[in-house]
DNA sequence: GTAGAAAATGATATGTTGTAACATATTTAG
DNA sequence: CTAAATATGTTACAACATATCATTTTCTAC
């Protein structure tokens, strides 16, 4: 049983526990997701669904599945991209918390990692200082990777 | 001399010191920005101008334009909301390093603000931990702002 | 001041991302 | 098995953005 399978029977199991269901077309686009290990964009996953199974998904279908995987913590929209990853703690069983999504402009590899609880903390007080309210807390920084630092260079 | 002229005239001379050219269009769509007071999509800007001097600018003069204000510092692109900005330190004559930037999902009110060097640093470190680089040092957050938070509720 | 280069803007077409509205198919529960 | 709920399909379109080539304006060198 390869990761990727491995991860979807635990995101299966999980959606179970929630009373969602992970029907084969949710799995097709979470598996396209796990197995580019990028940042795709709905259109891209068109295009990869359809290379896996043959069947073109229409564009509605993808955004409404992204949207699913997305509620069930599967998935997480990159906004900075307008590109969706798949979350890279599905087996951990933990609900997220802050995560800070390095993205490379170039490859569009994605790094999900995790911010300490004091700079969070920091960040949100400045918000609150200046009069708002902290909606989605999740960080997106536009960078290259070290790969494409030195091709390009 | 309202407020916005003067921003503008000190841009000008800004652009002047760099050997660019802060033409009369770049100015209308800076000064949409600075009266607005709020992000705005390109589009948004087109009717804008548009009220303001009676000619309708093509979408790409629009995006040029933007373009050419943001090189110069005088606006920020937020990717969160795919709009635009005027620069909150137009006056203030020093180079951005990291800014923060709230904004609004409702109204589009947008706040730009500091962030402690400390902060910054812990971030820059994470990223270059995980094998990145931070390519625009700019960090943008999904709020809602007291205003419409109050009328929400 | 005029010619030629460079910079700015215009026009047209099209690409990309995302959604509204309504129809159909599949699953689940009683 | 039937009704309700959930999932997916279809069509049309809105919003954001850029490629390409043409024209206009401005600057520079003579």
């Amino acid at each position: 049983m390869t990761r990727v399978e491995q991860i979807i029977d635990h995101a299966e199991q999980q959606c179970k526990t929630n009373g969602a269901r992970l029907t084969n077309k949710r799995k097709q686009v979470l598996s396209g997701l796990l197995k580019s290990e990028k940042a795709l964009s709905a259109y891209e996953l068109i295009d990869i669904c359809k290379a896996e199974s043959g069947e073109t998904l229409p564009a509605m279908s993808i955004y409404r599945i992204l949207e699913f995987l997305e509620k069930e913590q599967l998935v997480h929209k990159l906004n900075l991209a307008n590109k969706y990853v798949a979350c890279a703690h599905i087996t951990c069983d933990h609900d997220h918390f802050v995560s800070q999504f390095l993205i490379c402009g170039q490859c569009q590899k994605v790094r999900e990692i995790s911010i300490s609880k004091t700079t969070i903390e920091e960040l949100q007080l400045n918000v609150e200082k200046a009069g708002f309210h902290l909606m989605s807390p999740q960080l997106e920084m536009n960078c290259v990777c070290d790969a494409c630092m030195a091709s390009a260079a």
